[in-house]
DNA sequence: CGCGACCGCCCTATGGCGGTCGCGGTGCCATAGT
């Protein structure tokens, strides 16, 4: 940063421009991409904090053509993954795999039989961990071990998805390769926990502005779920779409889908983990095609998502932490436009978040039971899947049965049982404090007095350059300005939009009689 | 944590009320059994 190219240096950087023009028909580097991808020619291990759409693919995409040996890119979704593949593919790269569940064992054999001609290696955190994989991995040389969606170690890697908590005990038996570690959000507690739990060493960092300028952000305090439905149907009406509408539950995705359906007659989608794969695809397909005006999802839609001309992002419950909600809020207007993300806060929606904390561990009554069991024999790690449903069985959620199995295996066999309970417990009331403090960070945001996006630099470290036009709510932004400045524009369903004031009008002469 | 679904109670009606209980969001992979 800062410092000097050396000869060497430059003339990396140098052939890596003459990749970046060949191979995907670019002059230059965009901001930061050039100061990752010199790191990464050094053999440096980098954390890169950059938005999506800043052309991250890139980082790992042009040393993989420079380098000697496999990129290794460790993709949280298969689906993810898949699109991965395919935009490699399209540039005429040949050399490109996934390694997943879904492939059949014939053909992952064959893949992990013939890694030599393969230039780029996609691969979940799971997979990585099978047995065969590992040792295959351990015979080919590696040029960069790439960890994509960085987060996901933190956000997910202490209970819901513990594979990802592995990865630094994998890369050091694949001869630690130089790890590249790439997220679009995460403030210093988080980039610490990445950084600890891949065991970056010496690290570059190379960490772009969180600022999305040109996402007006706003907080709608309001009494009621009525309320919020009575105020998204007038916020719909007025600016431009297409949009999407984060909800906690996945009933709730439902349920608003349908409404707005009926209400506003726009096209409109939901989408939640419960879903089909294939439905899953089908409407994120949709989406991105351009033919839904409004989807409504659970945070299962996004990571992965580069549509951009998204132009509204609404809240109708807030997320839980706020790397969540810049991750959130992050996915409208990638195209630069002017974008709204707006919030609405009732005070009881934070039973969500709540809930789904105290859904993460186990209750002291099941833990102590299990434990006893397990130390009479009546219950054995050996058998994993027995060990989970038993326990399931009982009351636990799956990721609280998974934080037993996790937490109890590597327990030393001198240790009694009710030391292990006690460290269970540490754990637990660590990580539970944890994600309380960030719950309550995102209440401290929902309920600041002062510029939200102040605020939220403040999260990440960082201070406003200067005062925006259409900056947030505390700044004087209203819904009526912000329709003045980005008007509604009329292909989006005309007779629809004209058809809604009449049912307004409708509505407030029901709802008067009523009184 | 707090919601909604469900149950049982009231005690002669098909409803309303209060208590209890379970559930809630994110996704990999395996393996057993058809």
């Amino acid at each position: 940063m800062g410092r000097l190219m050396n000869d060497h240096e430059s003339d990396l950087i140098a052939q890596a421009r003459d990749i970046l023009k060949k191979k995907f028909g670019y002059d230059q580097f965009r901001s930061g991409q050039q100061q990752v991808i010199q790191e990464v020619l050094s053999g440096h291990d980098v954390f890169a904090m950059m938005p999506t759409g800043s052309g991250k693919s890139i980082c790992y995409e042009v040393p993989g053509y420079l380098l000697e040996g496999i990129v290794l890119i460790i993709s949280p979704l298969l689906s993810l993954m898949e699109d991965q593949v395919n935009q490699l593919r399209e540039i005429g790269e040949k050399n490109v795999r996934a390694l997943n569940g879904l492939m059949h064992p014939e053909e992952r054999s064959r893949v992990l039989a013939h890694l030599r001609d393969i230039r780029f290696l996609f691969i979940s955190p799971e997979m990585l961990r099978q047995h065969s994989v590992l040792t295959a991995l351990s015979r080919v040389k590696l040029s960069l071990f790439v960890v994509d969606e960085a987060h996901c170690v933190s956000q997910w890697g202490h209970d819901f998805r513990p594979d990802y908590l592995y990865l630094a005990e994998i890369r050091s038996h694949l001869g630690n390769p130089a790890c590249l570690a790439v997220t679009a959000t995460a403030d210093e507690r988080v980039r610490e926990d990445i950084v600890r739990s891949l065991d970056l060493r010496a690290v570059n960092y190379v960490l772009m502005s969180v600022d999305r300028r040109n996402i007006a952000l706003a907080v709608h305090k309001v009494k009621s779920s009525e309320e919020k439905i009575e105020e998204l149907c007038k916020l719909l009406s007025k600016v431009q779409l297409p949009g999407i509408v984060y909800c906690a539950g996945r009933d709730w995705t439902e349920k608003i889908a349908d409404i707005i359906r009926q209400k506003l007659g726009l096209r409109t989608a939901f989408y939640h983990g419960g879903m089909e794969a294939v439905d899953r695809r089908k409407i994120q397909n949709q989406f991105l095609d351009g033919q839904l005006d409004l989807l409504c999802c659970t945070n299962a839609f996004g990571m992965g998502i580069n549509k951009p001309d998204i132009r509204l992002v609404v809240h109708f419950h807030f997320p839980a932490t706020m790397n969540a909600y810049l991750q959130e809020i992050g996915r409208a207007s990638r195209d630069g436009k002017q974008g709204l993300a707006i919030l609405y806060y009732a005070e009881q929606d934070e039973h969500y978040p709540l809930g789904f904390i105290d859904a993460n561990f186990p209750d002291d009554t099941l833990l102590r039971q299990v434990l006893r069991e397990l130390d009479q024999g009546l219950l054995k790690l050996e058998k994993k899947e027995t060990f989970l449903t038993s326990l399931q069985d009982r009351g636990a959620s799956e990721t609280a049965a998974r934080f037993i199995f996790e937490n109890v295996r590597f327990v030393t066999r001198g240790m009694n049982y009710s030391s292990i309970f006690e460290e269970c417990r540490k754990k637990i009331t660590e990580r539970r404090s944890v994600q309380l403090n960030e719950l309550s960070m995102m209440k401290r945001y929902l309920n600041s007095t002062t510029c939200r996006r102040a605020f939220y630099l403040s999260v990440y470290n960082e201070s406003q350059s200067e005062k925006l036009d259409l900056c947030c709510d505390q700044c004087g932004l209203s819904l009526e300005a912000f329709e003045r400045a980005c008007p509604q524009t009329s292909d989006v369903h005309p007779e629809q939009t004209l058809d809604w004031h009449q049912r307004l009008a409708t509505i407030f002469r029901e709802s008067e009689r009523d009184i």
